[in-house]
DNA sequence: TTGCTCATGTAAGAAGTTACATGATTCA
DNA sequence: TGAATCATGTAACTTCTTACATGAGCAA
């Protein structure tokens, strides 16, 4: 039997509150899904293509817009249960590939006049995702997403993590912003 | 001119300490680097010899333990003008790829229980991690790497993200094992 | 009449993983 | 004698990105 990648059950995750097109599948894979697993259109519809030949999903076709027909893609039960099963498996560690903390280990080979105001500017972005992931867990918590038994709870409990996420990345980035500072005032001995 | 991929970069913050072989290299790339940028040994090889042909690397050959010369690699001025010009860059947003958070969106379509022995997993595995990690911030602390003229600062910087994001996940993986809890005595409606 | 959204797909290439290949030295 | 470390490289494959291709309906 073929193994399903990551991405396959990234699909089935996204198909697990109810029936999705290929095309509402690109878009949840921009947002929310996207905050957490990207997937472009070149790789969705090959990839649905491959859990629809594994018995995971079914669809039901309708007249499209162009000149293709439109798919409405759903879990089967074979695919919900195998979505159930990897649920509750160890994540694999993937390997982290952070390219801010990639720079920071580096950050000696910088001006740090430069360095600094770096800092500050990723600080205001970080700060812009935070406010934004606030207003929407906010508003969220408002509907009673807040509870497990709200359909959206798991989308609360990413929320939840995001603000965690971003308000340290904040707190970091301001923290070194204030340390390029020191480099500054006293340089290396060397000069 | 070719441009440089992130991962030619990151060989390039390996090197700004000083000259490095491929194998060294490689082993920089599983850790420390490899806790926030990895690459495996057939990706790095190639890298060298485009580095190398853009002129931002350069190496001495030695006779090395095998069959083949051992190479050591340094940065040229031209390498480290690179390198100080892309470390004060915007990072590009790389996608995100988190199989937990991934898990945790879909977490409905799981059984409660497992769910929660699952999140249970987790916390422990993020708090050895996080216990490791303190470990090594507090020897370095210990040996000034907190202060912004130590060579290592950039090494000390990193642990202290780290510290925020384990900590972090910590939390939040406790809070959520918790709210299972809440899944198992109130299941949904429809039973 | 130009551009956006809906809707599905393919092709070419870059990036990353797994596995293979050689061979000396050191340690148990 | 068997495994680990040092040391460099290639081949085959999967995954991901960028770009192309079609075409209806709708809004400025």
């Amino acid at each position: 039997m073929a193994t399903i990648s990551t991405l396959g059950y990234a699909l089935l995750c996204a198909l697990h509150r109810g029936p999705l097109t290929g095309y509402d599948l690109v878009r949840k894979m921009r947002r929310p899904i996207g905050y957490y697993w990207t997937a472009r259109q070149s790789q969705i519809y090959p990839e649905l293509g491959r859990l629809s030949e594994a018995g995971l999903i079914a669809h039901e076709s309708s007249p499209g817009p162009g000149p293709r027909e439109r798919k409405t893609h759903r879990l089967t039960d074979a695919g919900r249960a195998a979505l159930a099963a990897w649920l509750v498996e160890p994540p694999g560690d993937r390997a982290p590939r952070d390219e801010i903390v990639l720079k920071t280990y580096a950050q000696a080979a910088a001006d740090p006049v430069e360095m600094r105001a770096f800092y500050l500017r990723e600080a205001a972005t970080y700060q812009e995702l935070l406010d934004e992931f606030t207003r929407q867990h906010t508003e969220l918590a408002a509907n009673g997403g807040d509870s497990t038994s709200h359909p959206e709870f798991g989308a609360y409990a990413t929320l939840e993590l995001a603000l965690i996420h971003y308000a340290g990345r904040v707190r970091w980035c301001s923290w070194l912003a204030d340390r390029m500072g020191d480099r500054v005032t006293s340089p290396p001995p060397e000069g």
